[in-house]
RNA sequence: GGCCUCGUGGCGGAGUGGUGACGCAGAGGACUGCAAAUCCUUGUACCCCGGUUCAAUUCCGGGCGAGGCCUCCA
């Protein structure tokens, strides 16, 4: 088997993969806190680790990668948000409609970006218990203590604490900028447990009703599908403090583990036309925006093409989110689902045939796609000269990089086209152009270059080419948009 | 202030101690009735200053610059 090579945060280098067990390797990606649309940062996780996903299937088999990736349905932006939006409604109602709703459209945005449903998408909610199991544990075990109302985690109770963002206790007191409330015993404390008042949600627990802390749901989900110590654990570069920090506090505390992860993998920042995304600056944008509206670069953009587009760049690096990025994207798209067509007419066989990654692929060492993408345009053409192993790598290339369907966006069948613009509106279009092909036989350019142009004129391009046997003209066509 | 990334042609983005990938865009050509599409060809780069070396974009030191985290955030 190849090796992968991954950069692990905890020790800041690349080194060998080596799984827990080769069996049931154990992934678990941070995913959203539903109160908002994803915006495209959020989607950038969700790709990057969906192709490590699929990686890791091609590598040990699909039935040995577990990946599970949460739900935060619990938070108080969530409540601010319920309230917000349905002053009318009861407040659990409230939540459960703001919940109900953004889960859904992050499914479908998930969906659309080529991403696998992971083997567990858990929710908070239905996790509180295992929450409160781990909490108990951690007072139990002297390391968490209540006070003030919540339940907190003892800092300095855990002389390891720190390691993943390299932030030890006592410089990070020295930056002065964690809250620092009274009853806490020291200001890195974080809340394990809130109490809640009547008109919050609540759940019973030892400490009296209340409700869980950011971190905590991170660890008793992944100790429930993924065991107390598991392989790799990813999110976006900013959860690497306090976020990933404190979820290894408390379940390595609660466990009595050295580690809650072996491989911690930090995907970079997405920028937008080269400036912070943030509501503040107006540039703020969301996945369904891209897909369903036309605010960004004046377009709809499919969700291949922002595939594409993210994965252009190493996931560690920060991406500049632009249109002309997203162009070079769609040309991309285009082109290969073409040439996917082609070689599935010229060799039907290598859609079946069986697709190993190479030894010295790049896409081994730290998921450097970038030579892969590229090098998929010479596999494409090698493939059309009659390269039987060029075809099965290009199509076994697209697969393993969530490409499967990228067929649909070929040029000559305009399917997407047809879905976007409605029904019926270019029901006419191939009797148009197979009268200009008549008029053309006839040399009657005048009359056929009309065609064309009222085509045009309605966003349709026409284009020629020979067919290669029969040296016939034929005609594909495509909407301009 | 602390911690962490990174500086390669117009843009994206690999890689290497010595003939400077590749993709997109651009240019030229082929094809075409003309376009478009397609195909072929092609120009331009390694932040600055030192050092090591026969030779550095690649190694070492310094500088400059960009970005991120340290507070909710992918």
């Amino acid at each position: 088997m190849p090796t992968l090579r991954l950069y692990n945060t905890l020790t800041r280098e690349k080194a060998p993969f080596a799984p827990i067990d080769a069996c049931d390797v154990r992934m678990y990606v941070c995913g959203p806190t539903v109160y908002d649309f994803a915006h495209i940062g959020n989607a950038r996780p969700v790709i990057v680790f969906d192709v490590l996903f699929r990686l890791l299937r091609h590598l040990f088999g699909a039935d040995h990668v577990t990946y599970a990736r949460n739900i935060t349905d619990v938070d108080d932006k969530i409540n601010a948000r319920a309230l917000r939006d349905h002053p009318d409604l009861p407040l659990n109602e409230a939540i459960r409609a703001v919940t109900e709703k953004t889960a859904a459209r992050f499914a479908a945005d998930t969906a659309a970006l080529g991403a696998l449903t992971p083997t567990h998408e858990p929710r908070a909610t239905d996790n509180i218990a295992g929450m409160v199991t781990i909490i108990g544990a951690l007072v139990a075990r002297g390391h968490a203590y209540a006070a003030g109302g919540e339940v907190l985690f003892d800092t300095a109770s855990m002389p390891t604490y720190g390691q993943l963002s390299r932030r030890p206790l006592d410089e990070q007191q020295a930056g002065a900028r964690v809250a620092v409330d009274a009853h806490k015993k020291n200001p890195a404390d974080f809340v394990l447990w809130k109490l809640s008042s009547d008109n919050e949600p609540g759940w019973d627990s030892p400490w009296g009703r209340g409700r869980p802390g950011w971190h905590i749901e991170c660890s008793a989900m992944s100790n429930r599908y993924l065991g107390e110590v598991f392989d790799i654990h990813g999110g976006g570069l900013d959860l690497i403090f306090p976020h990933h920090e404190n979820e290894i506090a408390q379940s390595c505390c609660a466990f009595d583990t050295q580690a809650m992860a072996n491989v911690w993998m930090h995907n970079g920042f997405v920028q937008v036309e080269g400036r912070k995304m943030s509501k503040s600056e107006g540039n703020f944008i969301t996945i369904a925006d891209l897909l369903d509206t036309e605010r960004f670069g004046g377009r709809r953009w499919e969700g291949e093409v922002l595939r594409l587009a993210m994965l252009m760049t190493h996931y560690r690096q920060p991406i500049d989110f632009s249109v002309k990025r997203l162009e070079e994207a769609r040309g991309l798209v285009r082109r290969w689902a073409d040439a996917k067509l082609a070689i599935l007419a010229a060799h039907p066989e290598a859609a079946s045939a069986p697709f190993a990654l190479a030894q010295d692929s790049p896409v081994l060492d730290d998921l450097n796609l970038y030579p892969a993408l590229t090098g998929l345009n010479g596999l494409a053409s090698e493939a059309m000269k009659g390269d039987l192993a060029a075809a099965s790598a290009f199509l076994g290339l697209l697969d393993l990089l969530g490409f499967e369907s990228i067929e649909r966006h070929a040029q000559a069948t305009a399917d997407l086209d047809l879905s976007l613009a409605g029904e019926g509106e270019w029901a006419d279009v191939a009797e148009q152009v197979e009268a200009r092909r008549q008029l053309l036989i006839a040399k009657n350019f005048a009359e056929a270059d009309r065609i064309r142009d009222a085509l045009s004129a309605r966003g349709i391009q026409l284009k020629d080419g020979k067919d290669p046997q029969t040296g016939e003209r034929v005609t594909s066509w495509e909407v301009k948009r």
